[in-house]
DNA sequence: GAGCTGAGTCAACATGCGTAGACTGAACGC
DNA sequence: GCGTTCAGTCTACGCATGTTGACTCAGCTC
């Protein structure tokens, strides 16, 4: 016996991770209603109703959660900035993966992931030191975009390698952007 | 006067071009056929006609033309890194534009990129030393790419400096790359 | 100059899409 | 128990798209 409160939710639901699978497979576009009701066993319709329209849809499912606010000297700043490359790495963030694939064709989605990244430079900027604050945290956020759009979206040669090794190499280099040992300031 | 010839080789010409913008602004699904010929001062019939397919004349605008063989010591294949990263940075290349944009949700581009990528990649990978060489070349790509994307596509924060400026930040990065500093090997 | 070829135009087609609305039946409130 | 609500299903509409084929007319071949 199901009421009826918790079967909405799960079905709800249901819709929802299914519409995150699949817009961050095939990006928005490609991803119909149609399809993401019969991966949830669900209906057109039914997704129409509960979220209004496939803007709203994928709006929901591409909402990238927030990371933890970033502050401290330039070497804690590194090592957060490790901690979440290497979460990123390791786990595959089906939201944010869905904004990412979906962002190089949808405007909305190109917003999202611009405003989840802009917000985390600008704290980055700030506490760095050096005239050139700003270009190192866009070259940190390149960085961090490259490795998790080549990691998971385009499976670059070698980067299927386990989080920990990619952070070996890879760490240093944050070190090396969030020291400032570069041109005069 | 205008021979024939000449008429179809300028509005073949006027179409190819057309279409590398509008792949690389809007991807390759929000690029129609018809908003193609519009751009061409031509007609979606004729396009077809000339490029077969919507499928064909995205694999001729989307062509990345390959760049020149990497080769010789580490400190020579970082030199040549960061010269076609400067060129990548500096100019915008349409065709690849148009082929990074589309892969994310163009299976063909997809493999346009990839191919593109991985041939450079197992160049620098075979001449760098140590058992990591693989992975290292792996970030070199995502680097690359992330700055490229960054910079043309995602238009992230800092990174509309000057060629040269970005360059100064993420050279050194292609050094520490490619010389042999970390783990045992 | 006659006949042919090919560049350019136009209208139509089949298809797949987002979306709307009517309908059914079971859980709900009283 | 009974009327209401709401999860779920089905059908249909309007629209944009890739693609096709017929048509026109200027350049070409002989």
């Amino acid at each position: 016996m199901t009421t009826r409160a918790e079967q909405r939710q799960r079905t709800e639901a249901r819709i929802l991770t299914a519409a995150r699978r699949l817009f961050g497979e095939h990006g928005y576009d490609r991803t119909t209603i149609r399809a993401v009701a019969a991966a949830a066993d669900s209906d057109p319709g039914l997704v129409m109703r509960y979220f209004g329209s496939k803007e709203k849809l994928f709006a929901q499912a591409a909402t990238i959660p927030p990371d933890g606010p970033i502050e401290g000297s330039p070497a804690q700043i590194a090592e957060l900035l490790r901690a979440g490359l290497t979460q990123k790495l390791a786990e595959e963030p089906a939201a944010a993966l869905a904004a990412l694939r979906a962002m190089f064709s949808h405007p909305e989605a190109a917003e999202e992931v611009r405003a989840a990244m802009t917000g985390q430079q600008r704290q980055v900027a700030a506490q760095l030191p050096g005239e050139d604050a700003v270009l190192r945290s866009g070259v940190i956020g390149a960085l961090t975009l490259g490795l998790v759009i080549g990691r998971h979206l385009v499976r670059l040669d070698g980067l299927d390698a386990d989080p920990e090794e990619i952070l070996a190499i890879a760490g240093p280099l944050l070190t090396a952007l969030t020291d400032t040992a570069t041109s005069a300031d």
